[in-house]
RNA sequence: GGAAGAAUGUCCGAGUGGCUAAAGGAGGCAGACUGUAAAUCUGUUAGCGUAUGCUUACGAUGGUUCGAAUCCAUCUUCUUCCA
């Protein structure tokens, strides 16, 4: 924490970074912040083996909790996802083997750690709700639970709106029972008071705050983060490849920096109060930069960003990777490399540019490679190629490898061997 | 349970016997311009081939036809209306 916040509270920072999208009774909430430590959850959904980009600022805000004093609570549903959250899906989920979910929960609370740590006073509690969702007797649930929950009122909530024309099974409805069971009993045995999430939990949430009002007639809320959308207003984190991941063996470290460092000037300054830790004093001034001289400031966000995940060396890496390739004259120390096995050309004695752009993965297919190169797409080592039938000379190879590029920004080393 | 309708490429969506590898849009990729930005403009966007071309593809399977995304039959899934 820096000077900066030292004083605040977690209110406050929250406030002052934006960070709160809708929050319940919130004069109260401030008040409970202020006055105790309390603990704080977030539900992560183990149906993927890692979070991406959308569990980004939801984590941000356990970490300031945790640094503020507060507790926070990683929630891994192991038991919810055996149903699937129905919100803003328009297809029903395909459900996990419990070995999966498993699997998944593990390397979510690896990555997890890099924003709330496990160590200390208010050390961070992993808790999972199979364990009291996977036991729970139908008939005793209903009668106990299933009473505070009006099916009109959760019918109308936004989240099952879009399902009602598509058709919503009794199964999926239940999701929200079994979000508002969860925060009922971490309220009941953990002393959580405070749930947050995604925007798009806004609905599930609000349904836990009031089943606990109803039964503790006592303090509870639930905040949202905004997500964390880009200038077109889509979310933020797709890729070619899909999602962005926060797993380096999905996505590098080298391509995580690169996706930052590519934002449009406009994201410039959400980018940096939302994704990064930097006091706001340089988030404004950074964000306030002009013209070309804002490429400095996606540097650094690229650079925090990457750090907070990827750790420090992995960061640094990354952005020497890029000032190499991008500012030095396509240094290629750092380079992503293929291996070519001679083996599987189809002439050994020859590598055509077809071939090697395939092996680096730039094209899905031949005829792609082929318009790549008739637009002038691909060189190889500064040499803009436009023939479709160019051999690279083995001879190139002499000093290790050839660097082969895609359009401005993708280079690969290729080895033979 | 009954009736009507729908299913097309990454997505949306046109197409009702040959001119259809399938309009248009979105998205993707590349080029120009730039600041590794945005906007704009241009090209491109099933696979294989240098190419005439060949192969696969309009939910699935069979059929009619010289010829089918288009017609027929059966099946699957979804939507709407009635009970």
């Amino acid at each position: 924490m820096n000077n900066e916040t030292q004083n605040m509270s977690v209110y406050d920072i929250l406030k002052q970074r934006e960070l709160i999208k809708q929050i319940t009774f919130e004069d109260e909430f401030k008040k409970m912040v202020e006055g105790e430590k309390t603990a704080i959850y977030l539900g992560i959904d183990p149906t993927a083996d890692s979070i991406h980009i959308g569990h980004f600022i939801p984590l941000m805000l356990m970490s300031y909790f945790q640094k503020c004093g507060h507790t926070p609570i990683i929630l891994v549903g192991g038991g919810t996802a055996m149903i699937g959250d129905p919100s803003g899906k328009t297809d029903m989920r395909k459900m996990l083997t419990a070995e999966d979910i498993q699997k998944n929960v593990d390397n979510i609370i690896k990555q997890v750690s890099r924003f709330v740590s496990f160590e200390g006073e208010n050390a961070a509690i992993i808790a999972n709700n199979a364990d009291w969702i996977l036991d729970l007797n139908y008939m005793d649930f209903i009668r106990t639970y299933g009473v505070h929950f009006n099916v009109n009122r959760m019918l109308a909530a936004d989240c099952y709106k879009q399902r009602m024309d598509k058709g919503l099974t009794f199964f999926e409805l239940n999701y929200m029972l079994m979000q508002s069971y969860d925060f009922l009993q971490l309220f009941e045995n953990k002393g959580c008071r405070i749930q947050i999430g995604g925007d798009d939990q806004w609905s599930n949430m609000l349904s836990g705050v009031e089943l606990i009002r109803k039964i503790h007639k006592n303090g509870s809320f639930c905040l949202t983060c905004p997500l964390l959308l880009n200038s077109e207003g889509k979310k933020m984190g797709k890729t070619v490849s899909g999602a962005l991941w926060l797993d380096p063996k999905r996505t590098s470290p080298y391509e995580f920096y690169q996706y930052w460092r590519n934002i449009a000037d406009s994201e410039v300054r959400d980018v940096l109060r939302m994704l990064t830790f930097l006091p706001m004093e340089e988030v404004n001034r950074l964000s306030n930069l002009e013209g070309d001289k804002i490429n400095e400031a996606k540097k650094i966000a690229a650079f925090e960003i990457t750090k907070l995940i990827h750790g420090e060396e992995n960061a640094l890496s990354a952005k020497k990777t890029s000032e190499d390739l991008f500012e030095n004259q396509n240094d290629s120390k750092n380079m992503p490399a293929i291996i070519i096995d001679k083996a599987k050309l189809e002439n050994p004695n020859t590598l055509s540019i077809i071939e090697a752009i395939l092996f680096s993965n730039n094209a899905p297919s031949k005829g792609q490679a082929r318009i790549l190169v008739e637009q002038g797409g691909i060189s190889i080592d500064d040499q803009k190629i436009t023939d479709v039938h160019y051999q690279i000379p083995f001879n190139d190879f002499s000093k290790g490898y050839v660097i082969l590029r895609k359009g401005k920004k993708i280079f690969v080393k290729l080895e033979i061997n």
